[in-house]
DNA sequence: TATTGTTATACTCTATAACTATA
DNA sequence: TATAGTTATAGAGTATAACAATA
């Protein structure tokens, strides 16, 4: 049919001064995020759960969560909309929540066994999408660009204070 | 305040063969377009427009657009959705669409003398705003990581025949 | 009959605030 | 009084199809 993002976008300016969406780093970052998870969106939903589920499961399965509240914020997601999430993959059967016996108003959270089954499935499509993204790039290149990708994370953006707290779209 | 996103799971990995958020791309591509896409649009709204007209802006003023259809394609948002960001932009008086004297069905979109200005400190404004993002790489690490952002928006995921036609979402 | 621009609409997702129960 | 989890809801953003004008 006919092709998206247009290829000629993607030549660097051809005068010296001008720019493109080539250039725009929010567009590259806008068009990547959405081809990628559209893409694992599908091979997710294979595995019987949605990319925000696969998401919160990605941390889930780290690290169990002493509160939903922590698991929030390590997501960046809304605690509101977090519990939409959880409530998806417990009644899948991939995650509990039991009370915290210290906190009698918090709630573990931690994936089951048949989770972290689901997961290992889910990860090794996960996988496939992204080496299909990344073929482009040789291990070099794709251990930089990840590397790179994990310290803008860290950097100033997302420091504190400093300003949105906006969350993270995955839907 | 509190952390969202938070920094241990900006870490590696600490055991091997298992994972976390800091190594799924679409997490971090999610994460980094969205914090930059909030910080930008309340830049370019200083200028008198959206995000979504700012990106539409970026491309009518590196090449006039012979018909909202070849516009719509080059920045791979619907031509629907182009509707309604090229009236906010007409109506500010950013851009003009004229017809095309050889077909009468289409629109030249060209952007005015206005709307280059306002461009121009758009860009300016965007620009900072990269550049606090892009804060934690050096110059060479910096080109690099644009390098390769380019080179994956030219890889296989969006070549003609492949799969979602999804539209980039600035909104 | 196919294409360009437009409009209308149904739908999903998001953001916010309010509420409960515990601390 | 503050915090953890939940629910409800209003609003924004998206996707899709249908339509009029022109090729």
């Amino acid at each position: 049919m006919v092709l998206r993002g247009d290829p000629r976008n993607v030549e660097a300016p051809r005068v010296a001064g001008s720019s493109s969406l080539a250039d725009d780093l929010h567009w590259l970052l806008a068009r990547l995020k959405q081809a990628l998870g559209a893409a694992e969106a599908v091979a997710v939903t294979r595995q019987g759960m949605t990319l925000w589920g696969y998401t919160v499961l990605v941390e889930v399965v780290a690290r169990p969560a002493g509160s939903q509240l922590a698991l929030s914020q390590a997501v960046a997601v809304d605690k509101s909309k977090l519990v939409a999430i959880l409530d998806e993959l417990e009644t899948a059967g991939l995650v509990s929540r039991r009370p915290d016996p210290t906190d009698r108003r918090a709630r573990i959270v931690s994936a089951t066994a048949a989770g972290r089954r689901a997961f290992a499935a889910a990860r090794a499509e996960v996988s496939r999408v992204e080496d299909e993204m990344l073929r482009v790039c040789d291990d070099r290149e794709r251990a930089l660009l990840m590397t790179l990708l994990r310290r803008l994370v860290g950097g100033p953006m997302f420091a504190a204070g400093a300003g949105s707290a906006n969350d993270t779209q995955c839907g």
